[in-house]
DNA sequence: ATTCATTTACCGAACGTTCGGTTAAGGAGG
DNA sequence: CCTCCTTAACCGAACGTTCGGTAAATGAAT
């Protein structure tokens, strides 16, 4: 069999770029085959389901990804805020200090059945494990919820601010509170 | 002169739904031309600069309804809570209990400069207004700047967490907080 | 009061470009 | 050979934009 052009995982990153940057309509595939260096009838033959099944694998790769890198070390053994402390790093990465869009944001706009299912799984996987160290923290679990709505509510709108106002400082201030919020304990950089 | 068959204020208000809900991609000129009743060469007789004008003047139209009907009412002689719980109220009607997305996210994609120029002075505004009241209701200018940026950031994300979960209530409890978070009172519904 | 040039607002039609999507054929590996 | 992956070429539709022209209201001069 003929070998693939590009690799599935780095296809999967070249077009999560294009939909965080441009959102649903502005991810033209002209835009996304230069990214990628596919021709269009190439992404029609990885992805039969044209654009929107582009779109899915996309939130599913970044919740895959997300899950893993971010928030799989929060039910490791060690101490909540120092496990917080390494999510909030590596938030910081996955978003290149507030530069990147979230696609939550950018792929929630577009009123796509298939798509909501998606955002919204991802948003409750990411709530649930930021409950989980809460409660590991102390908190009561009704706390627990509240904290980790918060804490993702303030990721995504700082997110938002930093990027209409282009002060990325917002977004630094909310990753670097994200310990103390979510389990009481001061960041100690 | 003839008549126009769509007021200035009511174009405007038909306009920024579109932006709205579909973001600057999204608002085609097909989708604008359907929402406004105006063909596409009369929207060009409208706005000569085209559809980045078209966005221009809606953010600029947002800025003064929300200056006017949320944020000068802050600048009355109503107690603070008393006023904050106001323009709470009107946060709930202006997002439609949150079923509307923010002109600073759908607008701040598109990397224009004059767009962003815009949602940065808009979002500075907004942000000035609630430091000058949290501060009347005894916080430090410092204190109050970092409240008015936390309850912006809050009323973004919570805006993008309800799209993408389809859940409201987060978006009510953000708004319903907001008296608290800035005058350290209750809400008091 | 009537004329008339001017101005304002609107629209049909078309511009070239890009959109998302399809078809048929070719090259590489098993 | 057969299967997988890619591509050139192409499609109708929609994109944002422009142009020529029409209808309605205005102000000034008659």
């Amino acid at each position: 069999m003929a070998l693939p052009k590009v690799e599935e995982d780095d296809l999967l990153e070249r077009l999560t770029g294009v939909f965080q940057k441009h959102g649903f309509e502005g991810a033209s595939l002209s835009r996304i085959s230069r990214a990628t260096g596919l021709k269009r009838a190439s992404l029609y033959h990885r992805f039969p389901g044209g654009k929107e099944e582009m779109a899915q694998a996309v939130i599913r790769h970044v919740h895959e990804r997300f899950g893993r890198d971010l928030l799989e070390p929060l039910r490791g053994p060690d101490k909540p805020a120092d496990k917080v402390r390494l999510m909030a790093r590596r938030l910081d990465r996955f978003y290149d200090k507030g530069r990147q869009s979230c696609i939550l944001d950018t792929l929630s706009l577009e009123d796509l059945a298939p798509l909501r299912q998606l955002t919204a799984s991802a948003a409750h996987g990411w709530m649930e494990a930021l409950a989980e160290v809460a409660v590991e923290a102390g908190a009561s679990p009704q706390e627990a919820r509240n904290l980790s709505e918060e804490a993702v509510i303030r990721v995504e709108g700082a997110l938002i601010l930093s990027r209409a106002t282009g002060d990325r400082r917002l977004f630094e201030k909310v990753i670097e509170d994200l310990p103390r919020l979510l389990t009481g304990e001061d960041p100690e950089v």
